[in-house]
RNA sequence: GGCGGCGUAGCUCAGCUGGUCAGAGCAUGCGGUUCAUACCCGCAGUGUCACUGGUUCGAAUCCAGUCGCCGCUACCA
């Protein structure tokens, strides 16, 4: 493509086309034992947001992912499917790249640790140091339990015991022969380089914690095992496998080909960014640089470690049943409301916190509202009064223009620090400036009054200022940039253009034809789900709305017996109830607010009906796991709903 | 236990080296508008800036202590 104009004004960090500055993002590799969820998801769509930028701002950018496949977790598992480990890693590292093609990942290279480029880097690496003197052949010391096949540390154990909660059986003391790397030869060097490079760490925070734990004392570290084969063959002994973590680590440059052809190894390395979850920060800022100090190769220039995406729940865990599905959000929401979710409500290096009903809550007040609507309305207007073409403006009124630029600056000045939320901010404050400019200037009411030469200016202000918008989403959203400015009439895509072609005020052509179509966004109907588990409330509008029987049965309605009742103290309405509802549901407690109607001891023994799948909330202190149900009329008239006749508790209803 | 951090409007949080620092967004209430996806715009809040002392002319901002919460404290990825 021939680049025929020359830049007009380049923008801090901004290469020319000929001396293409390269920009090289990983993210960890991740362990195939699972499925991925919204965790995995967010980290990978952060760094995807990077790189595009990157790209957009003229680097040659390599991104980097992939997944770590070997250890003794993925041997079980596959072991307990019934396939090889090979199989069993096939299959799911299948459907992460799946979920990465679902999210639109522009990964460049996707490297999986059973790769022959990778084994064979791995066992270089591991020769070299070997040879070097830096890893060294010794003795590990530890408690294995044989019936687990395990190895614990003293510290893990429990009264001596198998910390396995299963297990708890005596553990014996077991020497074996082990492969030790040396960390406390490099320690100070690394302290040193810690010091003094404050960006490689972030947040500082982090680092803070990471220069503690060096300053405590490095131990050499233990890098190969022999209680398991689904590894990296250590060569010349390969009885042990290598150690995950030189495993996994050394992804990063075996993916450049390192020792090999050399090339790009030579173009990328070292990495700018690796991109990490705070919980694997002491790997890639203590042992990594520690290995490539012993291959006397350059360290990447920063390890950025993320905040985690918070449940309310607390963690996401299997046990619990609150992993959070990546793909059955975007099936719901589509790629780019979950893209910029995941980008917006996560800040810098803290944790954030996720909820569907944040997440609707991010998509209805900012893309449907706010953005969707801007565009909507003035594409309105356009169709109105200039017969669906860009007006033309009037010299004089430069605020917006001015405005925009602003946004422009304070977004490249966040990206460039990868703070992904903090541009968001930054580009929807425009949003939100061009609703209060279009309010003010209100040019539906300058057209009949004849001052259309304003109302144009106004209207190109507006329209020009989406369009540059729509240019500043790029890293972010992989399908709205390109839908706006279809809408405004461009044939072009912004994705591919030149950064500064694009964000040069001024790109809009007056007289282009545009081509309003549906909302952006639609906004998604939050229902209003009354969480207050007592029985008031009576009948609401009745006949308000039909529903269909799928809705209905999304209640869970149960016979339950009444084993206990008290009443609440402080509170004159409320008792409490224990309720018997079966084998399959158990005990449940709840709050009702029946105390005028019911005393506690006529209750027992009633079967009543329980709506036994509502969130559960706390009233006067008091934990309630649903609502019993009663029909009332009036404030003195209540009548609990009973059951006609003996069944058994837990009985559903429908 | 050790080191570090946090505790500011209902919610999520900004507030760097002390003097418009008492703020933003969301939620709430009221008003405006009706070009628009019940949208947008404006106004209004309430806050003992965790608690107690201290330094200072003056502290959310510095110091000490108390209470509560969180992170790190290595061989599980």
């Amino acid at each position: 493509m021939g680049v025929t104009h020359l830049s007009t004004k380049t923008s801090r960090g901004t290469p020319s086309p000929k001396t293409k500055k390269t920009f090289y993002i990983t993210t960890p590799i991740y362990y195939p034992s699972d499925k991925l969820h919204i965790g995995h998801a967010y980290t990978t769509v952060a760094a995807d947001a990077i790189a595009r930028y990157k790209r957009f701002k003229g680097f040659d950018v390599r991104f980097l992912t992939g997944t770590d496949e070997h250890g003794q977790k993925i041997e079980r598992r596959a072991k307990e499917a019934g396939k090889t480990p090979q199989q069993f890693v096939d299959e799911i590292v299948a459907g992460i790249k799946d979920l990465w093609s679902l999210l639109r990942i522009s990964y460049d290279d996707f490297i999986r640790t059973t790769e022959r480029r990778h084994i064979e880097v791995v066992q270089d690496v591991f020769e070299k140091i070997l040879k070097k003197g830096d890893i060294y052949k010794s003795e590990y010391e530890g408690w294995y339990c044989v019936p687990c096949e395990t190895f614990w540390l003293e510290r893990q154990l429990e009264d001596g015991k198998c910390p396995n909660p299963d297990c708890r059986r005596p553990v014996e003391l077991v020497r074996e022969e082990s492969y030790f790397f040396k960390l406390s030869k490099y320690q100070d060097k690394l302290i040193r380089y810690i010091e003094e490079n404050p960006d490689f760490i972030k947040p500082a925070s982090r680092r803070n914690e990471m220069l503690n734990f060096c300053k405590s004392g490095l131990e050499d570290l233990c890098v190969s095992r022999t209680t398991f084969n689904w590894g990296i063959p250590v060569p010349g002994d390969p009885k042990h496998v290598v150690y995950v973590w030189f495993d996994a680590l050394t992804n990063y440059i075996s993916a450049l080909g390192y020792g090999r052809d050399g090339e790009e190894f030579r173009k990328y390395w070292p990495a700018d960014l690796h991109l990490v979850g705070k919980e694997i920060m002491r790997f890639h800022t203590i042992i990594w640089p520690i290995i490539l100090m012993a291959l006397d190769l350059p360290l990447p220039k920063q390890v950025f470690g993320h905040g985690w995406l918070v449940l309310e729940g607390g963690k996401m865990s299997k046990s619990k049943g609150n992993v959070i599905d990546p793909v059955v959000l975007v099936d719901k929401y589509g790629v780019d409301a979950v893209r910029y979710f995941l980008l917006r409500e996560v800040p810098f290096g803290s944790d954030g916190y996720y909820s569907e009903e944040a997440l609707k809550g991010r998509i209805n007040s900012d893309l449907a509202n706010d953005l969707g609507n801007l565009l909507h309305r003035s594409l309105g207007l356009v169709e109105r009064y200039w017969d669906g073409r860009v007006p033309t403006p009037q010299a004089g009124d430069t605020s917006m223009a001015d405005y925009a630029r602003e946004v422009v600056k304070k977004y490249e000045e966040a990206m460039d620090g990868f703070l992904l939320s903090d541009a968001l901010t930054t580009v929807f404050s425009l949003v939100t400036r061009c609703n209060k400019y279009l309010d003010e200037e209100a040019p539906w009411a300058k057209m009949p009054r004849g001052e259309e030469a304003a109302a144009s200016t106004v209207l190109y202000n507006v329209l020009e200022s989406v369009r540059i918008v729509a240019g500043l989403l790029v890293p972010f959203l992989v399908e709205t940039p390109e839908a706006i400015w279809t809408q405004l009439g461009i044939d072009e895509s912004p994705r591919g253009k030149r950064w500064e072609e694009v964000v040069a005020w001024g790109g809009l052509k007056p007289s282009t034809r545009t081509r309003k179509a549906g909302p952006l966004f639609p906004r998604i109907e939050i229902r209003t789900q009354d969480a207050h588990p007592s029985t008031e409330g009576g009948a609401g509008e009745a006949g308000s709305e039909l529903i269909d029987i799928e809705r209905f049965k999304e209640l869970d309605l149960r016979v339950a017996k009444v084993t206990a009742a008290e009443a609440v103290s402080g509170s004159k309405k409320l008792l409490k109830l224990q309720l018997d509802v079966g084998d399959g549901i158990g005990q449940r407690q709840v709050v009702a607010g029946i105390a005028k109607h019911y005393k506690p001891e006529d209750l027992v023994g009633k079967y009543v009906v329980l709506v036994a799948n509502l969130k559960p909330a706390v009233l006067k202190g008091i934990r309630s796991e649903g609502m019993i149900l009663a029909a009332s009329h009036g404030e003195d008239c209540l009548r609990l709903l009973t059951v006609d006749g003996e069944i058994p508790p837990g009985s559903g209803i429908s």
